[in-house]
Order: structure tokens, then C-alpha cells, then sequence
DNA sequence: ATTGCAGCTTACGTTAACGTAAGTTATATT
DNA sequence: AATATAACTTACGTTAACGTAAGCTGCAAT
């Protein structure tokens, strides 16, 4: 059986993912992707539909499309030089830091939700009690 | 013992979380903040330390101000009608979905730093095996 | 032949989140 | 008294990430 070449348009991957056309050409214009053409209209591969998965899910977690890039760039050749490839470890490590500063301050906050939650549902305890002896 | 009323000038809170003075300022602007006055300065109590605090821990998990900003309105009076209250509750749990939302996307982001670490050192390796039979 | 999409390009507009500059005021120090 | 320092106000500037509008293109169905 032979594997489905599987390529997509624009409008496909733009439904798919919730966002404008307009939106992934625009992430085009900033190189995070380069879509093969077909005449003039916009061919999408696996690799790219990735690509912009990993787009969206970096918009998500508040990366800018510029730090999105510089992920990206992980996904291409391979540059095959030390100073790169040492470079790119370097890279790695602090993304880890920062998503686990991340974690960190999710937790946080899921923590204050609970409070809050806490908080706000013996209010509301005491509001009815307040009202039920009628 | 009397207890250290607490209060801290702009440039202490800046320098403190790491943002500008004109930030602070946009934050006021933007109704997150409302400090008390000492003829023009801006006297920051403790309360406002922590909305402070949660406003840049938002911000590092990707909250726009807009949405710190409701989030900082749980930590206000309480309205203590029943309605706002139950709208309160809905606001925490849709927030807690986009928190466990976040979580996944991070600890996706993370298996994808290790499988790129893995694959640049085995590479390095590659090379350095490459260069020492000499 | 025409109508209707889906996609394309070019280009100006918009919003958020401050940056930056200029000039003013209050307090503390020399 | 003069100067420095920290804070203030007003206001225009900037960057990121698209939105939106206008007009062109190729193909498919009527």
C-alpha cells in the first residue's frame, strides 16, 4: 500500500486548527512556514500541518511566534556542526526552564482558583441558609 | 508587637518583580492597581504587592492584562449576591480548563525538548566518534 | 457565458502593552 | 541656595499579531 501523500490547503489546516487563513500566512510571512505551490495557491505537507500544530500550541502557552520559530528550527536538518548542535542544547535547556517556571506558576494559580472556589461556595452556603428559615 | 504596616514605594515593587515603573503606571491605568496616594506618590500596600505579583505570573504564563485583570477581581470584596457569585464560580472553572489545557501543551512541549535533546546528542556523538579514531 | 467560490496579493488599519521623551514637583543632600 | 534623586503627568512612538478591505485569478457548476 502506498502512504497516502497527504497535503493540505489552506482553508483545510486553517479549519482544522481555529484560525484565519490570513493568520497562516502571515506565520509564513515570518518563516515558520514555507509551503510548496501549486501555481499560485498554497500546498501544505504533514511536516508543515506539525509545523503549525505546533504553532498553536505554543500560542497556547504564551510564545511569541518568534520564540515558536526558533522551536521550529529543531525540526529541520539538523545543521550537523557542534557549535550548532551545542548551541541548539543550550537552547533546549533553558525552554525547559521556562516551562517549568511555568508549571510552577500554573500551580499556583489552579491553588488560588481553589481558594477562591472555596471561598466563593461558603458564601453562597451562607446566603441560603440566611434565606431557607423563611 | 505592631504589625510592619507594609508599604512599598513604585520603584521598590519594580525592581522587585522585575518590571518598569511605567508599567506599574499602565497597570493602574488599566484599573489592575489602585494605590493610595501621599500627595502625588503612589503608596503600594500589600494587597497591592500580591496583585502585582499575580499580574507578572500571569503574564509569564501568557494571560493578557485583561484577563489577569478578572482574575484579580476575585480578590476583591465579594459581591456577595448570589448571581455574581455563580457567575464567579462558572469564570474559576473555565479558567481551570485552560490551565489543565496549558498543562498538557507544556508537558507536550517538554517530551518534544527530549526527544530533540536525545537526537542532538546522539548527532554529536556521531561527530565526535567521527574525529577521535585518529 | 456567467456566476460563485477558494485562493492570491497588496496595503492600510487596529489592539495590546508598554517605551520614550519632555517638562514639572517634592524631598533630601551637599 | 543649588543640585540631585525619585516620582509625577502628558503625550506621541513602537512592536507584535493579525484584521479588513479591494481587486485579481483559476476552476467548477449552472
Amino acid at each position: 500500500m502506498a502512504k497516502k501523500t497527504s497535503t493540505y490547503s489552506i482553508s483545510e489546516l486553517a479549519k482544522e486548527f481555529g484560525v484565519t487563513t490570513r493568520a497562516i500566512r502571515h506565520y509564513e510571512e515570518l518563516q515558520l512556514l514555507q509551503p510548496l505551490r501549486q501555481g499560485q495557491k498554497r500546498i501544505y505537507s504533514a511536516a508543515d500541518r506539525i509545523k503549525l500544530k505546533l504553532i498553536v500550541r505554543g500560542k497556547r502557552i504564551g510564545l511569541s511566534l518568534q520564540e515558536s520559530g526558533e522551536l521550529l528550527h529543531m525540526y529541520e536538518p539538523g545543521s550537523s556542526n557542534v557549535g550548532q548542535l551545542e548551541r541548539m542544547l543550550e537552547y533546549i535547556s533553558t525552554s525547559r526552564q521556562k516551562l517549568a517556571q511555568q508549571l510552577r506558576d500554573i500551580s499556583a494559580m489552579l491553588d488560588e482558583l481553589d481558594k477562591a472556589e472555596t471561598g466563593c461556595k461558603s458564601e453562597l452556603e451562607s446566603l441560603r441558609k440566611a434565606r431557607e428559615p423563611l
